[in-house]
RNA sequence: GCCGAAGUGGUGGAAUGGUAGACACUGCGGACUUAAAAUCCGUUGCUCGAUGGAGCGUGAGGGUUCGAGUCCCUCCUUCGGUACCA
């Protein structure tokens, strides 16, 4: 008899499947059937997968196993959410480098997925902590600075006392710092956040379009807390002389809201009053009209302005502007500080859990209720918070809680202006009522109800010009910074030179920029169209003219012509910068003396002075003429009108300039020396296209760097230069201070973009919600070394050849392959082969399969290139020479990139490096072959093409922060036009918690931790793997139960010892119908995540089978298929144990037959008087009238009818039932 | 307080408005064994009844329906989230 025995079978399946690479992903091409299992990549904890990662892993893996075996392409990656505080922790403990523990858990993690049989695809590994991932989530900062989504403001973090550290939230026990147990304070520092805010909106709206658990969403919408309601102003008087009565009497002050509002002036009261404008009001209803000067105004906001009429005071947050601003006029301004000082000192929690509502008036001032007419008075108390709304709320006690509260406690009238109109009968009225209802003592609004009056009172303010409508949410922006060690450092450099002189980087700043090209040269044109492309991205617009006649350049022809189609069709609004290179630079600042210009950047201006610019013998003697007529045209420059049109000019040279010299440079330092910044590099000759090979990203910088900054010294890390890898000459003994704060390497040459002086780097590290609200998309392509994902929009930017004779030979090269029926292009393999896109070439590379290279030599030889070097063992090379070019040619492996496997495809594994990937799409086109179009395009595609995730499983303690913040920058990137979706899992689901047996939560506390390690040693890995999809509903919190376990173990065996039943030629159609259903089943269970009854299904399918004497093999086959997601490893087995030398997970799922019927009898219940009593079982269908007939022969039944029938309903094949 | 999810045997749980308790665990009885473990067979919602069977049963109460665990209303309990959000 077969035995059972998992030990044995487990580690050889695992060997097998690793050796046929059964689980890797496919490229994925549009149009393809696809599936993306997403599982939330857990953090790589010392400990261990404990079963809560199991159950997710393994529910994640029968949904990949499932639609492989349907055909799909899959992708099923891993990876590890790594940075943290456990780990910098661990480090901090022990001395171990938190890179060397992580890599350490790491292994022990991928061991035991392994081990549980989870097929994912590891070469889609990620880590959060590895250079190759951070780099692109610091990627991701620069993009949210640059488009103005990540700023910095001050806010309090937790501040340990004893070790002069900031504190995470978590490291605070009971107001003391875990580690030290000194005090923990509140203080303010400088924090980088991200505006999330900005898509609160969207956010919540976008909801809806999601198949998510309801509570999630419904958790989501509360987080984000939008709500409707009306910014309302009230102005603030001086009350010098009594302090009046407390008591403000039910008003009818008509005479004084007249005063208000007829004084012709209805601006009066929006009017920001500090201009001392003065108004007549009474102290109380009782006091004379007097004269009141208007010294503030308080803005508050409220979803209720129905009740406005009720508002007896105004509070405001003790951290309110107001009370600054006007202290000297607060009589009692001791109190009013102490009382700020002393709630602002309170941590978050303390103001939190305090119950009592403090609060202290504030005296001399007083508030003026629009509505009423009434001076109120205003009270500073922490129950109102400073970063909600204004800050600052109308206080109704008859209407609102937490006002009533503060009323009651401080003898504040109470006036009820909205009356219950639904409480029943006889109930008395309460003093509070929070509801709707009908209004009240509000004079020409009273009667109305409050959905109306809302309404007409936000019209009656907007009238007034007093406020406006307001949506307003709970949400605030992310906090990004941390001042740890063990994350992802932010990529910002800070420049103290740049500081003290305003320059700053200006994220946002939408310009019009206006390139105007020198002499002979035009505007689209090399370096200039990635200068566009960038430019663009930033949101600004780009102009890129062609002067007319650039060989014999008029100066009156190129000034009208940039007047008359740019400078006067621009919008008057909008800020121009306009970048003149050469002659260009010369033509912007003649423009400058009569027009206003934000900025003008002049790259190695020519000066208008001909000995100076220019050197007579490389000039035609037109052009020299143009010339001479153009600097006698532009020689008188006036500095008064150019520094007064243009905000800021910033003149760049170079010193090895071949164009202009070095004396026509100190030209303009004297020119210009009070009102331009000099910058001066050494390589840049005279910034023409052959000398920027790579672009110019200096210049893009520039661009939105300016003086006046609202980041003053503050510049974005430059793309190339990521990532800003984090130190690790650095000492995790408890210092107080960061480490990185420490570390000697950290700073080495970093250097002020702008004025060359010395900087250094931001110290914070971000948040780890950063790492993992973007890992979904790296997944999609991992190994893309020039994007954080496959992005078509940013295709890497390649070499243009650096001289006219190698892009000449180029082509000619290019023609001579094309004869040879090979293609002439490839820019990407070169490219990777060189380490990059931004190295620079001085020769032609030629990249071919081994196979080619030899073909191509020789033809290469036959048209006159000499041969230089044959080809080294070493390199790969042959090098080749015609006059001055060099060829390198070399043959590669196929494997290196997916652009290879392509070009080997379609195009006989030739490449010569021409241009740009743009080149390529086009040469596609120009052959119409529309395969290779669609591949090419697909392989800058794949992350388009996975993305969504189809199923997301993710624990149940992440419905807020890390779904909304994974949503907020996929909604980012969509904006920014690198990803074409939106929401980033359309389908989620919680796998539920699994508690102990004792059904506390696992924890060692308890001792009633399980490791699934220790499980699949004691039963075997499809056990575990069986048994937790069997406890119950995947998204319930269900306890551990050895006992199922080990009936889910017995079951398994059994299923194992029928494989001694499979008979090649027997024949059962009963047999044939049970596994015909069984299909059906399963698979509509695995496709709605009812794993448990799925698997109770198996059960008593193999109950069944245990019945039969003999099982057919077609039968066996199709019930072992149908397991293989859930038990892979013995599914596998048994599948080779009938001579299939294929693996079972590469089969074809099993199809539903509609046309095998169910033989089985039919059963119809009947019921009398909705009772069940009794079942009638026919061979055939029978009509309604026939079974009545039926019931009333069968005397068991029969007797339960009681007189005549009167109705009867008979549902097919189901259930008859019988009124009487 | 507010928001969300859920209440079904001794236990985990199953049930497109159509025979409530599938599947499994436990318990009980039995087989095998010197014995135990393992395995196998029978039985297992409650009450009454010798049996056939009858009645009652899905947190409580009410409603819609021929028929309700499922739909509607009111209430209770448990769990999860959140908390001065004006």
């Amino acid at each position: 008899m077969y035995k059972y025995k998992p030990k044995q079978i487990e580690q050889e399946l695992l060997r097998r499947w690793r050796e046929c690479n059964v689980y890797s992903t496919q490229n994925l091409n549009a149009g393809d059937k696809k599936y993306y299992s997403l599982y939330s990549f857990p953090y790589p904890s010392g400990s261990g997968l404990h079963v809560g990662h199991a159950e997710g892993m393994v529910a994640n893996d029968i949904m990949a196993r499932y639609y492989r075996m349907k055909g799909y392409k899959v992708l099923f990656p891993m990876g590890w959410d790594a940075f943290g505080l456990p780990a910098e922790n661990y480090a901090i403990k022990t001395g171990t480098p938190p890179q060397q523990s992580t890599e350490n858990a790491i292994k022990n993690f991928i061991y035991q997925i392994d081990r549980l049989g989870i097929s994912v695809d590891w070469s889609k590994e990620i880590g959060t902590h590895r250079p190759d991932y951070y780099k692109w989530t610091q990627w991701i900062f620069l993009e949210l600075f640059k488009k103005g989504k990540a700023y910095k403001k001050k806010a309090p973090v937790n501040w340990c006392i004893g070790c002069k550290t900031v504190l995470a939230n978590e490291q605070v026990i009971d107001g003391k710092c875990e580690r030290c147990d000194s005090e923990v304070v509140q203080k303010e520092m400088e924090q980088w956040f991200f505006r999330i805010t900005d898509y609160a909106d969207r956010l919540d709206s976008d909801l809806e379009k999601l198949d998510w658990p309801r509570g999630t969403k419904q958790q989501q919408k509360n987080w984000i807390g939008k709500s409707y309601g009306t910014r309302i102003k009230f102005n603030i008087v001086e009350i010098n002389d009594v302090i009046p009565d407390q008591v403000i009497p039910q008003t009818n002050n008509s005479l004084l809201l007249k005063n208000i509002h007829s004084n012709g002036n209805d601006n009066l009261l929006s009017k920001s009053t500090k201009d001392g404008l003065k108004i007549s009001v009474r102290e109380t209803s009782e006091t004379d009209l007097k004269e009141k000067e208007i010294v503030g105004c308080l803005e508050i906001f409220t979803t209720r302005i129905d009740t406005i009429f009720g508002a007896t005071f105004c509070v405001v947050a003790p951290e309110h502007e107001i009370l600054e601003a006007l202290k000297n006029k607060i009589q009692n301004w001791d109190e009013v500080k102490r009382y700020i000082s002393e709630s602002t000192n309170k941590t978050s929690l303390e103001r939190q859990t305090q119950k009592e509502k403090t609060g202290i008036e504030i005296k001399g001032l007083r508030a003026l209720n629009p509505f009423s007419g009434d001076l109120i008075p205003i009270y500073v108390a922490d129950y109102v918070l400073i970063n909600y709304g204004t800050g600052a709320i109308m206080a109704v006690p008859a209407h609102d809680e937490r006002d009533y509260e503060f009323a009651k406690r401080h003898q504040i009238p109470i006036r009820k202006v909205i009356q219950n109109d639904d409480k029943n009968e006889g109930e008395k009225d309460d003093e509070l009522f929070t509801g709707y209802g009908r209004l009240i003592n509000s004079r020409e609004f009273s009667g109305l109800d409050s959905k109306t009056a809302i309404e007409k009172m936000q019209n009656w303010v907007i009238d007034k010009n007093l406020g406006r409508k307001e949506t307003m949410f709970k949400i605030r922006d992310w906090l990004v910074s941390r001042q740890r060690y063990w994350g992802a450092p932010i990529p910002i450099i800070y420049s103290p030179k740049a500081e003290k002189e305003g320059y700053g980087y200006v994220p946002k700043d939408k310009l019009n920029v206006l390139f105007l090209h020198g002499f002979g040269s035009s505007g689209r044109k090399g370096w200039r169209i990635d200068f566009e492309k960038e430019m663009t991205k930033l949101g600004h617009k780009v102009y890129l003219p062609d002067l007319p006649n650039p060989l014999a350049p008029s100066f009156v022809e190129w000034e009208n012509f940039i007047i008359e189609n740019y400078l006067k069709a621009f919008d008057q609004n909008e800020k121009v910068v306009v970048v003149g290179h050469s002659l260009g630079g010369l033509l912007a600042f003649k423009l400058a003396e009569k027009f206003k210009l934000a900025k003008i950047i002049a790259l190695a201006p020519a000066t208008p002075k001909m000995d100076e610019t220019v050197d007579d013998h490389l000039y035609t003697s037109e052009s020299l003429n143009a010339l001479k007529d153009f600097f006698n045209a532009t020689k008188d420059l006036n500095v008064a009108s150019i520094s007064k049109n243009v905000d800021e000019l910033i003149i760049i040279n170079s010193k090895d300039d071949y164009v202009i010299k070095q004396k026509s440079q100190e030209f303009w330092k004297k020119l210009f020396k009070d009102i331009a910044m000099f910058v001066d590099f050494e390589n840049m000759g005279h910034f023409n296209n052959q000398d920027l090979p790579n672009g110019f990203p200096e210049l893009y910088a520039y661009i939105n760097i300016k003086n006046n900054s609202p980041y003053p010294g503050i510049f974005p890390v430059n793309e190339r230069d990521l990532p800003v890898l984090l130190p690790v000459d650095v000492n995790f003994k408890p210092t107080g201070e960061s480490p990185i704060k420490l570390s000697k390497t950290f700073n080495q040459g970093v250097k002020c973009p702008i004025f060359g002086t010395d900087a250094f780097r931001e110290s914070d590290t971000m948040d780890t919600f950063v790492d993992s609200s973007w890992y979904f998309l790296r997944y999609t392509d991992v190994s893309n070394q020039f994007a954080a994902f496959s992005m078509p929009k940013l295709l890497p930017r390649y070499n243009s050849p650096r001289n006219n004779e190698i892009w000449e030979t180029a082509k000619e090269v290019a023609a001579l392959l094309k004869d040879l029926n090979y293609a002439f292009f490839g820019p990407l393999a070169v490219s990777i082969i060189n380490g990059g896109p931004y190295k620079q070439l001085s020769e032609i590379d030629v990249v071919a399969s081994s196979h080619h290279l030899k073909s191509v030599i020789d033809s290469l030889i036959k048209n006159n290139y000499e041969l230089i070097t044959t080809e080294q063992k070493d390199s790969g090379y042959t090098k080749l020479r015609k006059n001055n070019v060099e060829l390198t040619l070399r043959s590669i492996s196929l494997e290196v990139t997916q652009e290879l496997k392509f070009i080997e495809k379609y195009y006989d594994g030739v490449m010569l490096k021409v241009s740009t990937i743009e080149d390529l799409i086009e040469y596609c086109k120009e052959k119409n072959d529309n395969e290779a179009l669609e591949m090419l395009e697909s392989t800058y595609n794949q992350t388009n093409l996975w993305s969504p995730a189809d199923i997301y499983m993710i624990g149940a303690e992440h419905t807020v922060l890390h779904l909304l913040y994974s949503r907020f920058l996929t909604k980012f990137l969509y904006d920014c036009g690198y990803i074409n979706f939106s929401e980033p899992f359309t389908k989620m689901r919680h796998m539920g918690l699994i508690l102990g047996s004792d059904r506390r939560k696992m924890s060692k506390r308890w001792n009633n931790v399980i490791n699934p390690i220790d499980e699949i040693e004691k039963y075997s890995a499809d056990t575990i793997r069986m048994y937790e999809m069997f406890m119950g509903p995947y998204e319930e919190a269900k306890p551990w139960n050895d006992r199922t376990e080990n009936g889910v173990f017995r079951f398994l065996n059994r299923v194992a010892e029928l494989s001694d039943k499979v008979s090649e030629d027997y024949e059962s159609i009963t047999q044939k119908q049970r596994v015909n259903e069984l299909v059906k089943k399963i698979t509509t269970d695995i496709e709605s995540l009812s794993y448990n009854t799925a698997v109770a299904k198996f059960m008593e399918f193999s109950n069944f089978l245990q019945e039969e004497e003999s099982i057919s093999r077609d039968v066996w086959e199709k019930f072992l298929k149908l397991m293989a997601p859930f038990a892979p490893f013995l599914t596998d087995h048994l599948w080779n144990l009938l001579g299939n030398d294929n693996s079972i997970h590469l089969e074809k799922w099993p199809d539903y037959d509609g046309s095998i019927s169910s033989v089985r009898d039919i059963k119809i219940v009947v019921q009398i008087n909705g009772k069940v009593r009794g079942t009638l079982t026919l061979k055939n269908e029978a009509s309604e009238s026939e079974l009545i007939e039926l019931v009333k022969q069968n005397e068991s039944i029969s007797k339960y009818i009681k007189g005549e029938i009167k109705k009867s309903i008979y549902v097919k094949e189901k259930i008859l039932s019988i009124v009487c």
